[in-house]
DNA sequence: ATATCTGCAAAAGATTTGCAAGGAG
DNA sequence: CTCCTTGCAAATCTTTTGCAGATAT
């Protein structure tokens, strides 16, 4: 794998932004220092660094486009179908919580190599507007 | 909402399939007996069915499209990343999983509707498979 | 030197929108 | 009878593919 001045615009803008970026955002966000990176280049460096495990893809909510993750670690994502805004939440704990969804799984006879939590729902800033509007 | 030929074709083939099929797919399927239905149809229909609960939407594994599941009861997928099946994980406990997963959540600041958990791996055909060319 | 990467353009795939005709309530 | 639904077509959005030139190693 080669290091290029794109693919390293790629990783710092993804690891700067704690928003999930889609693809798009991404290209939006290199840019500024890049103006001549084509979209195709955000794919296919996007896709490359998937495949060595640099960072997580994942769909979430109703919006059926990639976002990627920075943070490879497991954790929660949460998903506001309001506003749409993709949050981590980073608990103490997510190892209890993959020990029970291991648990729940039949196992031996399938595999598990990545487990992914989606929630849906409000986020606080959504719950807060709503509160006053009450 | 109305009750037509072609919403009670598209809920029996939902029903029917075991397979979390995405629209193109639906459409297929429904096409045996409607030769005429369009995908818009689909679309639109499926649209109108998740938003009064009576069918499941997620998106899951590197093909961003999405499926349905006539199953909305509390259940863990998973995706095969060597033949793309996706199957359903009906685990006795799935309630101790979410409970788990609430657990983590910081809780009282955002609202939670949904939890969707997605596990990535092979599917027990392709970890046999794999085992005879070994 | 050479295999990989980039950028452009086009193709392919998925979903949404607009509208006129049809059918359920 | 009226409003919701259907089907068609086109538009939009997202992702992939093909290829020629550039570049990291």
């Amino acid at each position: 794998m080669r290091v290029t001045p794109q693919r390293l615009a790629i990783l710092d803008a993804l690891r700067a932004s704690r928003q999930h970026p889609t693809v798009e955002e991404i290209h939006e966000m290199v840019r500024a220092d890049h103006p001549a990176i084509s979209l195709n280049t955000i794919y296919k460096s996007l896709d490359t660094f998937e495949g060595v495990g640099l960072v997580h893809r994942f769909v979430i909510g109703d919006r059926a486009s990639y976002r990627y993750d920075f943070d490879t670690r497991g954790h929660i994502h949460h998903y506001c179908r309001q506003c749409g805004k993709v949050s981590d939440i980073h608990t103490e704990d997510f190892g209890a919580v993959a020990e029970s969804i291991r648990g729940a799984v039949p196992g031996e006879c399938l595999e598990v190599d990545q487990i992914d939590v989606h929630l849906v729902g409000l986020c606080s800033e959504c719950v807060d507007a709503r509160r006053e509007n009450a």
